[in-house]
Order: structure tokens, then sequence, then C-alpha cells
DNA sequence: ACGGGCATGTAACTGGTTACATGATTCA
DNA sequence: TGAATCATGTAACCAGTTACATGCCCGT
């Protein structure tokens, strides 16, 4: 996925990876804060390893003598075109948080119902600090409009928690009534 | 996390791969679809390498002669008790669509309110399949929790995707405005 | 006995992440 | 000048994924 971000930063105009940087991280606004510096020219080198980038020789005397600049090759704005129109969506990864009640459940090591509880406390400081942060932001700006996304995933989220926590507190009770 | 997963798996009692494997694939039911045969067997051996889980011998005459029983050791209680009790949640990777519209507006490429309405689109059909299937199942079984948690988020990103499609056409027309 | 299926295992590729080396630019 | 900063690049690691090889087991 990153790999297309970079593409696509890419898209409007040719550009140095430093420029790159920038872009990306100034475009993901408060999402981008885990990037490492090295990582842009990572990709770029296997990007262009694997032909959807070129370097125009560094001809220009602008910036510094070893400054490369990157644009797409065609292979590279087909990618883009595909990866715009695609309509992939990121499957919602539940399955993580089943497995531990689950293996909770089985092995007894914990009580899947006080997981539950811990984990909606934690989504519930979550949305308070989103809600917090929207608050500083115009309301038409793309900090905002990610903020909004994050507040109503995490709504979501503590919605099925509550879902979570009625089932298993079920089966818990089923449990104990039918070993009594 | 599929690392722990498989650990979690071994929580209860040791086992053989494709009892893991077996497991595994039932408890994630309809959503561990995609896996691959051999994947267990590259993870337990990379976990026995990281010292998280050990071979019992293969004594056991049943099953076949080559089986390995895996168990965990204490360093693999360890992280598994560590799994269970921490508080990690999926971040919401709504970037790599708030990077495409980006892209889209910035280069011209396609029409971003454009790119929202496929996408919702695409996520009412999903949102009807996950319906569907739930149907029928019944009502405290795992698949229908975990598909309650689908739906949950499916209209959360679908609200979500109205407030892009809303922020999206304004600026458009702002930016026709502006031109004109 | 033979053939297909399956449990098992291995090797290789990819992509993300981090640590570090290098050299240029800037400013005290 | 010398130190600090920063753009740039490289090398290595790790986890996930896939393709494939092997050999056991069972049914015909």
């Amino acid at each position: 996925m990153q790999q297309e971000a970079v593409l696509a930063m890419l898209a409007k105009e040719p550009a140095h990876a430093y420029q790159l940087r920038a872009r990306l991280d100034d475009a993901l606004g408060p999402l981008g804060e885990g990037l490492n510096a090295g990582h842009v020219y990572v990709t770029l080198s296997r990007l262009e390893r694997a032909g959807m980038v070129a370097v125009d020789e560094t001809g220009s005397v602008s910036a510094r003598s070893d400054a490369k600049l990157y644009s797409l090759t065609p292979a590279g704005q087909e990618r883009v075109f595909h990866w715009l129109s695609e309509l992939s969506w990121p499957k919602p990864d539940l399955a993580e948080f089943h497995l531990k009640l689950l293996a909770a459940a089985a092995a007894g090591l914990a009580d899947p119902v006080g997981i539950v509880r811990a984990q909606r406390r934690e989504l519930l400081r979550r949305l308070r600090d989103a809600q917090q942060a929207a608050i500083g932001e115009p309301s038409d700006s793309d900090a905002f409009l990610l903020l909004e996304g994050i507040v109503l995933r995490l709504q979501a989220d503590l919605h099925w928690l509550e879902a979570c926590q009625r089932t298993w507190a079920s089966r818990r009770d089923d449990h104990r009534k039918g070993s009594r």
C-alpha cells in the first residue's frame, strides 16, 4: 500500500525524495506519525527496480548535486490509475480479538468478559481523545474528515464490543448453570 | 499477529501442526479462508527458532511416525499471556482512501466525488452480503458475532463515505466558483 | 500394488521496518 | 572551523505469502 502512496505523490509531477516525504506526511497529517526517515528511499529504490519510476538524471543545479529527480514511468502511471479505480477496502480485522477471547476461554487463562470490558474502556478513552482532537480542527479540513472517520469506526467497534460482552456473558452463565 | 494466533491455539494443550491448522480455521470460520496449507508450518518453525515452542519428540505411535508434538515453552506462555492482556486495537486504515482522493484531485486523473460514490456502492453491496450471511447463523454463534462486527464497521464506513462526499463535493463547487 | 490426497516441511520472494553510514548545508 | 542538522542511501531483519518437494496413508 505504501508503494502506491509514494507513486500517487509522484502522479502530479516529478519530485525529489525529500519532497515526496514532505508531501506524504502532510497529506497524512496526524496519521503519518510513525514513519521512518529512510523508508521513502527504500520504497523508491524498489519501485525503480520494478520499473515503476525512473530518475531524470540530476540535471538541476538547484538543490544538492546528488539529488535525483524521480518520475513515473508508463508502467507506474498505469499502476496508479489502476489503484485509483480499484474498490478494495481493508477487511475488518476483528479476527484477532475474536481469537483472543476463544483462547482465553479455552485455556482458562483469563476471563473473556473481563477482556472485553478492558478493551471497551480503552476504546472509550481513544474515542474521547479523537473527539477532543476534532474540536480544534476546521470542519472542512482533511484532518477533521479523518478524525470523523476514526470516531465513527470507534463507535461501531464499541457497539460490537457490547455485543461481544452480551454473548460471552450469557455463555458463561449457561456454562455455570450447566455445570452446577 | 498470526504468530500469536498459533501460540494461542497451543495454549490449551500441546498439539500437532495439523490440529493447530484445524483449530485455527474453524475458530476463524468464514474469515479464515485465505490461509495457505503450509503457513502454519512456517510459523511454527520460526516460533521454534525463537524459543516460543518446543517439540516433545514424537513418541506417540499414534498418528504418523514423523508427527511432531508442539508445546509452549515458558517464554511462549509468557507471550500468550502478554498478548491476552494488551489493549492494542487495529488502527483505522482510512489513510489509504484519503490518499487516493488527494492524489486523484491533485493529479486530475479522476474525480474524487466519483471515487467516493463508486466506493460507496461497493460497500453497500458488501453490507448486503454480510447481512444476508448473518441471517443463516444462530444468533449466539461465533460466526454471527463476527458478522455483526463486520456489519457495524461497514455501516460506520458508509457514514464516513457520506461525509467524504459532502466535503469533496463542496470543495469542488468552491473551486469552480472561485475559478469562474 | 498403485494412485490420489493430504500432512509435513522447505526455499524463495515480497514488503515493511529499523539502524546506520555518508556527505552536504547551515549556523555559531 | 567545527558542530549540528538533515537529505540521502544501504544493509539487514522480520513476518507473511506462495510454490513446491516429500513421503505417509488409505481406498480401490
